[in-house]
DNA sequence: CGTCACGTTTACGTACACGTCATCTTTTCT
DNA sequence: AGAAAAGATGACGTGTACGTAAACGTGACG
């Protein structure tokens, strides 16, 4: 684990997941460590992938929506007639994102609402506890 | 399906969901819609709850979470002892949420400035075709 | 009266995302 | 050197959220 590579287990603590789920990544190709001989070395690319994929999976992309999206982040040159395909799906994701944005402060709106009353009806009961929001 | 209430059917046009997946709710006790001999009818209360169902599951919560946090929004009198409990879960879930948003912010702010990047690349391989945003 | 369309239950099957052994090298510590 | 720790591979197991097929009931319609 020279420079910038770190071991698997290195990799676990810091983002708080088990070899089985790097190596199961790894199988679904999404991420591809470096090996020195048997052993895995994981580097910064393999890290900032990793960061994505536990992003995307938070918001309820599946690893294969994720494994495609991983395409925009690290395109390189030769893959520049593919661009615009990634692209498009790229702006698909961002739409996806900004509705779910607009739900979320919605949801959030209203489970505020509920829980106001609730702490209005826990006031009534229990007055001495009431809390402030 | 007689004055507010509508049959399986009925429902899944207008959620998009299968009557299994209906049934499915109703044994994870999440549903509990009236029976008319056999037949099962859904009433005002079966919508809203099946509306913040579908919404806790694009937040990605799971289904036993989500029959959790239904017991706040449909909390009655005789329930006021465990009010403060649910009150507690649903804190939980609105900070949930509130990071969750933060985290969304953040990706989108982050996709949109690789999509920059991106239509710029396709502008020098592709003058003619780029696009605005 | 038959035959659909719609509904029910029961049961087994499936996709996804890993968990959990078992077994085997390879390092690393003492 | 010998034992423990870390890593690898392969195979099977697990929980969640349904899909799918079989077998049956039941009201509506030509």
């Amino acid at each position: 684990m020279t420079d910038q590579t770190m071991t698997i287990r290195q990799m676990c603590e810091d983002f708080d997941v088990t070899p089985r789920t790097l190596r199961f990544y790894e199988a679904k190709e999404l991420l591809f460590p470096q090996r020195e001989g048997q052993k895995r070395l994981y580097g910064k690319r393999d890290r900032a992938r990793l960061k994505l994929i536990l992003r995307g999976k938070r918001f309820g992309f599946s690893l294969e929506e994720i494994r495609q999206l991983l395409d925009l982040y690290y395109m390189n040159d030769s893959q520049a007639t593919q661009l615009r395909e990634t692209y498009v799906l790229a702006e698909k994701h961002l739409a996806d994102m900004k509705a779910q944005r607009a739900e979320l402060d919605e949801a959030i709106a209203e489970l505020q609402t509920q829980m106001d009353w609730g702490r209005s009806r826990l006031a009534q009961i229990d007055p001495q506890q009431a809390k402030a929001s």
